[in-house]
DNA sequence: CTTGACCTTAAAGTGACTTGAAGGTGTAGG
DNA sequence: CCTACACCTTCAAGTCACTTTAAGGTCAAG
């Protein structure tokens, strides 16, 4: 029995990624070298497009490659990731979380400061400040930097 | 009367930035070149304390160092940016209400993959699947990959 | 005259890709 | 057989908003 292979343009559209996208996560180890047609082509499969899925599954849920190339290095090594996966579950809870926060009080900030754009019309151009809507939000409320 | 000029630490301290960021800020163009003292030390006025200080802020509304950068083009100018302060002003709380909206989705999901973990307890390794945790999460149901 | 804090530049690293250049492969049509 | 054309290959650079590192110059205090 002969297993049928794919190339990387058939594994990716199956799965919705782009080509360089495959070729990117083999070269940071979250996909494991594939085998080569005779010509140099990559040749996947079925378990490959099983573990691209999971991949793309792990980042639609905003988990980093990092921690999904651990979660698939444990169960390449036999292990299985449960107590791993909870822990990324719980710290991830908590970022998208805190994350909301943030935005809401941007949110909230950010109609405030175009209520009053909408309230004020247009400045002359010959005031010496930069923007007078802009000039009257608070400082610093948000300082996010990180996090998806 | 000569004005105080101050150097690149003191500027970045007063502002609450890093020195580098500073630099950065200027390499695109988003803050002009200072004069320089003789031995070549970047010397910066009170004004552009104003004008750090107002980056920093639209920053943390979350604007584009591009829209702060044609913002301040305006002004230097001698246009009003209101106009194009209220569109990008626009922009960004359809942008951050579009994210939170997300991010709830997010979070929902990943409770309830959190819940049903706890329940589950640890699988054997010898499992075929990767993660019957993750894998039993909806797919796509958040593809983001942009925005702050 | 040395120590230490500050400054200079240029280059590389971050995360998760995307885009581009330059060239090889494979197949269908004329 | 030749030529389009779609696909594949690698390597390098671009994205965004910085941060970090390296290698060196300046300046005041002790």
């Amino acid at each position: 029995m002969t297993t049928a292979t794919m190339r990387i343009g058939e594994l990716a559209q199956e799965v919705g990624v782009d080509p360089p996208t495959i070729r990117y996560y083999e070269s940071i180890g979250v996909l494991p070298e594939p085998e080569r047609t005779p010509s140099g082509y990559r040749a996947y499969t079925p378990e490959d497009v099983e573990r691209v899925r999971f991949v793309t599954l792990a980042r639609s849920l905003g988990l980093h490659l990092d921690d999904i190339r651990q979660i698939l290095g444990l169960r390449d090594r036999g292990e299985a990731p449960c107590r791993f996966v909870r822990s990324v579950l719980d710290r991830q809870v908590d970022a998208v979380e805190e994350r909301i926060r943030q935005l809401q009080e941007l949110s909230m900030e950010l109609r405030r400061l175009r209520r009053k754009a909408r309230s004020l019309g247009d400045m002359a151009s010959e005031d010496p400040c930069v923007c007078h809507i802009l000039q009257s939000a608070k400082h610093d409320t948000n300082r996010p930097r990180k996090g998806r």
